[in-house]
RNA sequence: GUGGGCGUGGCCUAGUGGUUAAGGCGCCAGGUUGUGGCCCUGGAGAUCGAGGGUUCAAAUCCCUCCGCUCACCCCA
């Protein structure tokens, strides 16, 4: 037996409501905001993704779908959405548009890592890039964009943690201050945080080891050591979002997991669940990735959630997405003349705009309204051999349990005023 | 990649060495002649995750693999 593949899943039509639920509303919230649709490739050349999320992540170094093509080219499956829309920016000259860029996403994400529970091999992620403009309004409204989204779809309980991690002129004497912390402690730091020290001395202020939370909780903290233009920058970011009324709390511990971030960096993660992967969404500005990639320099500023995540999240606070009022109409019938009639009629209806199933083969009527039954459909039409002979069909009201007999021609439109 | 738990029809579960693997939900059909939802009856559907081993005998014990799940790493 086939399966599929370790870390994927099947949208099975019965949750497909909840996909739809949230790409509509991100669909409809992004045009409030002015943000237009971008698609770009599932894959892409490898090098893109090694050189802006960065060779040392994990995301990088084993959690790629790599392969080379049949002339030898070496591409990745997306493993994120933003450095590929950066790419897109460069390739189609979007510098020379209406700046910032504001530009959104739905696109599937592939890392290759152990699932469990909220972490997939392949999930869905949707966007948001404001592309071309450093001003802290900026960071606020793509917050609020992110914000918003989630007040949309009914889903409460959840905090803003907000930091700044400083541009490349103040991060680098902040690492070593950071390093210079650690080193006095190193011989008891757990094997990871050694590493990390090491690698990406940023990620040591998120270890969940009580010993290396301690000496964490006594680091020297990124937003004391902002450049003058990263602290007021920082400073705005905040000021703006009390003036938008979004609650946030300061989390001098967030970092996060790719090199290209900048400055502001956040992460929406729901009440109460520390640790666990259990953020919704996350984002940050990354004012050097367009440079880094060959186009002008160009500040910019994004965030994307999980929308596995989020599904996970409605279904443990009883969201529950409304459901599509499509009316169904089932056409039954008895004999083979019948069949022909509820053949043309299925398709009349069908034409005539009014979504319907037919009964197919041979069965008792009872077993077809059984169906209907099931199927939920608002009316069933039946036509039979006195039906056949006096151009009529029978149209019973499911839900009242009444019926009457109208003539064939009229039954399209009658069904199409209802 | 590391560690823990788990794997019985489509779904949920009983069965923890011994005759044809049990039940619930769902599905299909019947309860007379052309009518649903409740009820009753019947039916289909499981090589008990896969492979190997122990035993007279294994869903049940052992090993390996695969998968699911939780935690770590990391991330949405």
């Amino acid at each position: 037996m086939y399966k599929s593949p370790r870390g994927t899943a099947d949208i099975l039509p019965g949750e497909q409501g909840y996909f739809r639920f949230i790409e509509e509303r991100a669909a409809l919230l992004c045009q409030l905001y002015g943000y237009e649709r971008i698609d770009t490739p599932v894959f892409e050349d490898a090098r893109l993704f090694i050189r802006t999320i960065g060779p040392g992540t994990d995301i990088v170094e084993k959690e790629t779908y790599t392969f080379d093509d049949r002339s030898g080219q070496a591409m990745t499956l997306r493993p994120e959405g933003t450095a590929p829309i950066c790419r897109a920016y460069i390739e189609h000259g979007m510098h020379n548009l209406p700046q910032p860029m504001r530009l959104y996403y739905f696109a599937s994400i592939f890392r290759y890592e152990r699932p469990q529970k909220g972490r997939y091999r392949q999930h869905q992620q949707f966007g948001v890039e404001a592309i071309g403009d450093g001003d802290p309004a900026l960071d606020a409204e793509v917050i609020d964009v992110a914000c918003q989204f989630f007040d949309s779809l009914g889903i409460g309980n959840l905090s803003l943690q907000l930091n700044s991690i400083g541009c490349k002129l103040c991060r680098p004497a902040y690492l070593e201050e950071l390093k210079g912390h650690y080193s006095a402690h190193v011989d008891r730091l757990c094997s990871d945080c050694k590493a990390r020290l090491r690698k990406n001395p940023l990620r040591l202020m998120d270890c969940k080891k009580p010993y290396c939370q301690d000496i964490a909780q006594s680091a020297p903290r990124s937003i004391e050591h902002l450049c003058p233009q990263c602290k007021e920058h920082f400073e705005s970011v905040v000021n703006y979002l009390l003036i938008l009324g979004i609650p946030f709390e300061k989390n001098h511990r967030l970092v996060r997991g790719l090199d290209y971030y900048t400055k502001t960096v956040f992460e929406i993660q729901p009440q109460g669940e520390e640790g666990a992967q259990s953020a919704v969404g996350g984002g940050g500005r990354y004012d050097d990735l367009i440079e880094e990639l060959g186009g002008k320099p160009t500040p910019a500023i994004g965030f994307a959630v999980g929308i596995e995540r989020i599904v996970l999240n409605m279904k443990q606070q009883g969201v529950i997405p409304p459901a599509p009022s499509a009316q169904m109409v089932f056409v039954a019938y008895l004999g083979d003349e019948a069949k022909a009639e509820a053949v043309k009629l299925t398709a009349e209806l069908r034409r005539g705009g009014i979504a319907v199933v037919s009964n197919l083969g041979d069965r008792s009527l009872k077993a077809q309204l059984r169906q209907a039954n099931t199927l939920g459909v608002a009316y069933a039409l039946i036509i039979g051999e006195e039906e056949v002979d006096s151009r009529t069909v029978m149209l019973r009201d499911m839900a009242k349990g009444e019926q009457r007999k109208v003539s064939m021609d009229e039954v399209v439109g009658l069904l199409e005023r209802s």
